[in-house]
DNA sequence: GTTAGGG
DNA sequence: CCCTAAC
């Protein structure tokens, strides 16, 4: 397609206009690795790809900040709703980005050009108040939008723009990303591209790098940005905004200013927007002052003057059918009606609607159990609201697993509940009942920690202290490298949270970011009493801890993971030493008599594992061995080696017994039957 | 009821 | 660990 190519060659050659390469130089390809390390504010993606923020993102997390500083969410007029993310006062604005991330995410694991721009617009879009309901509405063919993100940009040959046409399917190739893929996305950004320097981008992203106020005295009567250079769009935009930017693409000025202005309660009301050109319709009153969404001080800020002022009151039909028709040569979907072109020029901004990120998170709970955001419940409202019953905690990085902590009503009891990414892959807890279960399970092991938990009805919080001193961003960024490296589940879930749930792991926390200590507030105010833990099993020798779960109905029993000790293993080998790899009712009886909880399918499968450790770690006999520890038990090499030893020699000598090697065994094996038996 | 093997 | 086919 036509815009495609545009597109690549924009971008790239924005790229080189610009030093700005990739987040993290790490990730990069060496030839390109024209700066240090630096860190970014950057979105993280579901499947682990990172994504620089971009100028666009920054002013609307800013005004996300200030709406979250000033405990205000967003509410236009009735009947639309908008998300804000819920912040219990402490959460930072990464947090916030990572929710909101967690909303616009689509689920697919592919990453086309158009999800950064659907990301940004669809913050965007709920800056203005889009009913969530819109894109049902417009997938039935309705023309009912109202409030979409209107672009005014008459010419759409912004590659930006170009990029937003491109339709999903095509899925496109990204030329530039090849080394890293998992970076190479934010490089399409060309918003971000065309930023001078990382000097200000640093500076960009300081919520309070500017404060000065709109000034819209200079946009007095007509305003036509195609005639304007770019210093004047320069002038415009600071304007507009607040501040400065040393973007020097007019297209990009022309469509941030013009987005600006009707977004603007000031414009959108007092002037006719047609194209490029601001047209004066009225008196100059209106809501001067209140650019609300874009004011980067909070306190000259009326927040609340924010929704009114919304792209509702604009012609948007008006806007969007001019446009559709100027360019239509470019939207050519197939659709030559103004209705279809209003659909689509709809469908291009449309972010995904609360419908599928319900789906989204249901999926998401169904294989980590998590749901990071339920938003059925406030599905009424649109989007999450501060009095939602899912909070969004913290989200930290977790050696490989990202821990969230939420607020869930289990129970009607408002628990805290552990929604850990990747994590569990069993069935979430069923209920409050399960939870209980676990705390008495846990009195059994730990009574004094038992109480703290029961005390504050919650549950563990796993996080792994993070290296002092990170930002961040590098925070982020590690999580993301986390993340994108995820081992295949190997059903080691429980040994991450055991291993992290400790208290002295909570401290680490806290003492591991000084300087974020603010930002785990709520952890403390949660409380040590997070640290509860599963204790399935503590060391095997015991029986006592409960074994087996009979469920309700259907009789699903599930035996709780009992961890092989190594005495057990020891009796393991020597059963098999003696009765022979296969007798497992027979070893089960007599070697295992006393361990209740171990089948003979269970001493099989572990025979069965002992082999394959046996026969695969025990060569390289080092690095697999440090390595292994991490986890389970070690299993010392000796044992091993006597493992091998067993199955090789059974292998020579099947079941048949006729072989002389185990004619000896035979003679034990009777002798044991018969002090067995007697 | 056990065993073997896949999930 | 669970499930199941085969024994």
């Amino acid at each position: 397609m036509e815009t495609e190519v545009g597109v690549e060659g924009n971008d790239e050659a924005k790229l080189k206009e610009c030093g700005i390469r990739k987040s993290s130089s790490s990730l990069s390809s060496p030839k390109q690795i024209s700066d240090p390390v630096v860190y970014k504010l950057v979105r993280v993606e579901g499947d682990g790809r990172l994504v620089p923020a971009t100028e666009d993102e920054l002013m609307e997390v800013e005004s996300l900040l200030i709406d979250d500083r000033c405990g205000i969410h967003i509410d236009a007029d009735p009947g639309q709703t908008v998300g804000c993310i819920s912040n219990e006062g402490s959460s930072s604005w990464m947090a916030q980005l990572e929710s909101l991330e967690g909303l616009s995410q689509p689920k697919s694991k592919k990453v086309d050009p158009d999800k950064l721009n659907g990301r940004l617009e669809y913050i965007e879009e709920m800056l203005q108040k889009v009913k969530e309901e819109e894109r049902l509405h417009i997938a039935c063919g309705s023309p009912h939008c109202s409030s979409a993100c209107v672009i005014v940009d008459s010419q759409c040959s912004d590659p930006h723009d170009k990029l937003l046409h491109i339709d999903e399917k095509l899925q496109c190739e990204i030329p530039l990303q090849e080394p890293v893929p998992s970076l190479a996305p934010s490089l399409r950004e060309s918003n971000l591209n065309q930023s001078g320097s990382v000097g200000e981008l640093v500076a960009g992203w300081s919520p309070l790098s500017v404060t000065t106020k709109p000034d819209f005295s200079i946009l007095k009567g007509e305003i036509c940005l195609d005639n304007l250079s770019i210093k004047e769009l320069h002038e415009t935009f600071k304007a507009t905004f607040g501040r400065e930017t040393t973007v020097k693409d007019k297209q990009w000025l022309k469509r941030r200013i013009s987005m600006g202005l009707t977004n603007s309660c000031a414009v959108s009301t007092n002037f006719i927007i047609k194209d490029n050109k601001f047209a004066k319709k009225g008196n100059e009153e209106g809501c001067n002052g209140m650019y609300g969404s874009f004011a980067k001080d909070p306190s000259i800020v009326n927040q609340k003057g924010l929704p009114t002022c919304l792209v509702g009151q604009l012609d948007y039909h008006k806007v969007v059918s001019e446009r559709r028709l100027e360019n239509h040569n470019i939207d050519d979907y197939s659709g030559s009606d103004d209705h279809k072109n209003e659909q689509r020029a709809a469908k291009r901004v449309r972010k995904p609607t609360k419908r599928y990120i319900e789906e989204f998170s249901e999926v998401e709970s169904k294989e980590s159990s998590g749901r990071l955001l339920n938003l059925a419940k406030n599905s009424g409202h649109g989007l999450m609201s501060p009095k939602s019953h899912v909070r969004l905690v913290r989200n930290v990085s977790s050696g490989g697993r990202t821990v969230v902590t939420r607020l869930d009503s289990l129970g009607g009891s408002g628990i805290q509940v552990p929604c850990v990414s990747r994590v569990r892959r069993s069935r979430p807890r069923k209920n409050f009942m399960a939870l209980l279960q676990s705390v008495f399970n846990l009195a059994v092991g730990d009574s004094f920690q038992a109480k703290q938990v029961y005390g504050s009805v919650s549950s563990m919080v796993s996080i792994n202290s993070i290296p002092s001193g990170m930002g961040m961003a590098a925070t982020l960024v590690k999580k993301a490298l986390d993340d994108h490296s995820f081992p295949p589940d190997d059903g080691n879930e429980d040994r991450v949270l055991k291993a992290s749930s400790t208290p002295e792991h909570v401290h680490h926390l806290f003492v591991g970011m000084p300087e974020k200590g603010k930002q785990f507030s709520v952890m403390s105010a949660v409380g040590l009493g997070n640290n509860m833990e599963m204790k399935m099993n503590s060391s095997g020798d015991s029986d006592d801890n409960v074994v087996t779960v009979p469920t309700s109905k259907g009789g699903v029993r599930r035996k709780h993971h009992r961890a092989w000790t190594l005495s057990e293993v020891m009796k393991l080998v020597e059963g098999v030493s003696r009765y022979g790899a296969g007798r497992w009712s027979e070893i089960k009886r007599l070697v295992f008599a006393s361990y209740s909880y171990r089948t003979s399918v269970d001493l099989k499968d572990k025979w069965r594992n002992l082999l394959k450790a046996s026969f695969t770690q025990t060569p390289p006999d080092t690095g697999m061995n440090s390595r292994k520890n991490t986890g389970a038990m070690p299993i010392p090499t000796p044992i091993l080696l006597k493992v091998r030893e067993l199955a090789e020699m059974q292998a020579q000598a099947p079941p048949n017994l006729s072989s002389t090697k185990v004619a000896g065994s035979t003679r034990k094996i009777v002798h044991e039957k018969q002090t067995g038996f007697l």
